[in-house]
DNA sequence: ATTCTTTCAGACCAAACTGGTCAATCTCAC
DNA sequence: GTGAGATTGACCAGTTTGGTCTGAAAGAAT
């Protein structure tokens, strides 16, 4: 399918897998409808199942797709050499920040696929999707967030795994509640204001953690 | 419509809102399917629409119970008398807690009213729904977190904002992490545990901001 | 035992929507 | 113009939708 694919132009591409995005992170499977898909990309039903050919194949081939997409994305803007965890979290944050700005459901599209076993295909064919793609989830996130971290720089060395937990979830937090209303209103958003937002978090966590 | 409500038998009642909440929860207004409300509640298509009318008067009958119970059973377990922040938002992580059990899918519920602008009833119904059963939702959210709560136990008044919300994160983000799990897995589920673990995470809060 | 009333079931309805097809167009290089 | 590939959208049979309605069941009262 992928050859075929290929063929395709890149805009119209990534409208269709943005428009399908959006609908399957709205709706679990059998909710979502490609009725919905091909009028929000602009196209015409005949178009969508000529590249995809079912429903089916089009949410396979999405999940590969938002899952390498993901974590190629995070995994190449990370800056390795960094040792310090309160960067790490930042960098990772940022950049699922930034793939959000072009793709804008991406991410709750993979969060839904890890909450809806029941709807989606089921969590089997789920997983081996992704050991088809060669990709451990688990030790991915594992790998990001402690790869060549130095802990000897929490000020007292008990709890780290909570303390790991309160920041990473502050950041998770933070960007459910104040970024996505900035992003919404304007198109072009503003790193450098939501930069400064967010070391106002990180700088408290530090001062109590360092 | 209340009238008539009242001569349902009360158990055969909790089983219909349980059911519908958990399907409005599940997905939004249109696509939730009142055919699966029947058959999860184990009635009849005809009572459902004898009692409730319609799909949207069930709806909005569901808004309406939902807030007042959500709200009302925070506020009366409470100890207002408490001035310490980390109890106060401790008691308000427990009485969810403890109202999942017997209304397991009502939070959802709520969190998916103030979330699917679009796909709910529209947002302005949604909000004079509120103004008709007399609750302001921003005011009442702002009493739980800060009526009586003495700020000066904090060891630097700076940020104060910021490190409430990292307290409030912490709590909502254990809740939906580590709390979930467990309650799914047994049906009758220990709070102690529960308490210990939530300790974990308000200790280390505490012994940094206090 | 009979009648009256209330509670409930589920077959039924038209309308909407489903995933998918396909003959007909449209586009564009030659 | 001609041929080939890209694209359309009316169309299909099947399912699901919110909602109705007839009448069975269950009491209650006589």
């Amino acid at each position: 399918m992928d050859d075929i694919l290929k063929k395709l132009d890149s805009e119209k591409r990534n409208r269709i897998i943005n428009s399908a995005i959006e609908e399957f992170s709205l709706y679990p499977y059998n909710k979502a409808s490609t009725n919905n898909i091909v009028k929000k990309a602009g196209i015409s039903k005949g178009l969508l199942f000529h590249y995809f050919g079912s429903k089916k194949e089009l949410y396979e081939y999405l999940c590969g797709f938002v899952v390498k997409k993901l974590f190629n994305e995070i995994n190449d803007s990370l800056n390795w050499d960094e040792s310090d965890i309160f960067e790490r979290i930042k960098e990772i944050a940022l950049a699922k920040l930034k793939m959000s700005h072009t793709y804008p459901k991406l991410f709750d599209f993979v969060i839904s696929l890890f909450k809806n076993e029941s709807n989606s295909l089921n969590v089997s064919d789920a997983i081996s999707l992704y050991e088809k793609y060669g990709i451990n989830v688990q030790e991915i996130f594992v790998k990001f967030y402690s790869y060549n971290i130095d802990y000897t720089l929490f000020k007292d060395q008990e709890n780290i795994n909570v303390k790991i937990d309160i920041i990473r979830w502050t950041l998770e937090k933070f960007a459910e509640e104040k970024s996505f209303p900035m992003m919404e209103a304007n198109v072009k958003f503003d790193y450098e204001k939501m930069l400064v937002l967010m070391d106002d978090y990180l700088n408290v966590l530090k001062k109590a953690f360092y």
